[in-house]
DNA sequence: TCTGGGGTCCTAGGACCC
DNA sequence: TCTGGGGTCCTAGGACCC
């Protein structure tokens, strides 16, 4: 097996450089999309100009506004835009490698491995690849390129925004060494205190603990994951055909809640929710499982094996509402609720569920971009109760169970 | 500070079977 | 009246990521 090439991609602030690029007067303005400021929950995305008073995505809303000035543009996220406007990102990556894979809404993987005959050395790739995202979506976008999706990912995050970091192999360790171990895949804010704890604080220094005691600290594979990851050795394939395992919907409620009809509809609503998509996919499911986070945030969940694989509204709800009253939390006031369908049934296979289910091509994106902007406009000029589609849905428009 | 919503993967215990 | 060992499935919880 020759050595592979890993090119990571990551469009800078992603949601709030698309309102940027669509709505010029947010532009070197603070942009923050997430929460509605007064609600709870979080900062998504920020543009940079709201970075440099030290606001970041997953900040409590309420955080963020009391640190932004006045003139700061607080935006909903409009997930399915984004989404339209991420594979279009991706149709363009496509014409640089036909091994594209999506790792998030906003970053991709490449496997670039021998194509500097066609395109010349990594860097000229890198350029590449973000002329053609600025070309389809113009957008700015950082780059790393490296020997493995560690190293690439780490690359692309080395310099923001508009980045292009190359690290070859024989520079992967002097690269990686003096990097904070929050740098390591699966280190987060559980294991780098522990880390901490055994004096380390660099890639370096978590390199001279010995497997075993990894291991022994951390579990088998999380152990054997961090001792190869600071000798730089980490996953190099690129799947482009990754499809997700689980679908779910879950929603937390202004204040909590326990009036039993509310949470009924709410799960029924969920429910409806899950059942579009996994009908959308051509996915059913045979795994079940109920989500409920108390007053105190202490979250528990509960999963039902069903006999039969779904992906009917009314069979999602019955059997979600059944765990939900046999569970012992049954009548506790609830901060959230939400339902996840997963176990795919293997006759659904994938090459019979696109033809049944298409997968939006870069040509109906394109068109639904656009559409979404003409509509943008509409509002604009009109307000933004001008585009009113009739009835909605009995459930759906009953569907923010957010007690105000 | 008071903590969204969408995911992935791992661990561990118990049931069950041979 | 004492009780192995291994494999697999199911379930709950936890850590992490974007």
């Amino acid at each position: 097996m020759p050595a592979r090439r890993i090119l990571h991609i990551d469009l800078d602030a992603f949601f709030a450089s698309i309102e940027q690029r669509d709505h010029p007067e947010y532009r070197r303005r603070p942009v923050v999309v997430g929460a509605e400021p007064g609600r709870r929950g979080v900062v998504a995305a920020c543009s940079y100009e709201a970075r440099r008073y030290g606001v970041h995505s997953a900040m409590p809303i309420s955080e963020a506004v009391r640190r932004l000035p006045p003139e700061t543009v607080y935006l909903r996220p409009r997930i399915d835009y984004y989404a339209c406007v991420s594979r279009e990102a991706l149709a363009a990556l496509g014409t640089i490698s036909p091994l594209v894979e999506s790792a998030s809404i906003d970053e991709a993987y490449l496997d670039i491995s021998g194509l500097d005959s066609l395109f010349g050395p990594p860097e000229a790739i890198g350029r590449r690849a973000k002329a053609v995202i600025r070309e389809a979506v113009g957008l700015r976008a950082s780059v790393g390129i490296g020997p493995n999706r560690l190293v690439a990912k780490l690359a692309s995050d080395y310099r923001k925004p508009d980045g292009l970091t190359v690290v070859p192999r024989e520079r992967v360790q002097a690269f990686l060494d003096p990097l904070p171990l929050t740098a390591l895949r699966g280190v987060g804010p559980k294991t780098a205190p522990r880390l901490r704890q055994m004096g380390l604080r660099t890639i370096a220094d978590v390199r001279q603990v010995p497997l075993l005691e990894l291991r022994r600290r951390f579990g088998h594979l999380a152990g054997t994951r961090i001792y190869a990851q600071c000798r730089g050795q980490a996953d190099d394939t690129v799947e482009p055909g990754r499809r997700r395992q689980s679908i779910s919907k879950e929603i937390t409620f202004d204040s909590d809640l326990c009036e039993v009809e509310t949470l009924r509809e709410t799960l029924y609503w969920a429910a409806q929710e899950v059942g579009a998509l996994a009908r959308r996919a051509g996915r059913r499911g045979v795994s079940l499982t109920l989500k409920l986070r108390l007053a105190d945030f202490t979250t528990h969940t509960l999963t039902r094996s069903l006999s039969v694989p779904t992906a009917e509204d009314r069979t999602l709800f019955r059997e979600a509402w059944g765990l939900y009253r046999q569970s012992p939390w049954s009548g506790k006031p609830l901060r959230l609720i939400g339902l996840s369908l997963s176990g795919w049934d293997p006759s659904d296979a994938p090459s019979a569920q696109r033809e049944l289910f298409p997968e939006a091509g870069p040509e109906e994106d394109s068109k639904t971009a656009k559409l979404y902007r003409a509509l943008d406009a509409v509002r604009e000029k009109f307000g933004k109760d001008a585009l009113h589609f009739g009835v909605l849905p009995a459930a759906r428009s009953q569907s923010p169970k957010r007690s105000s």
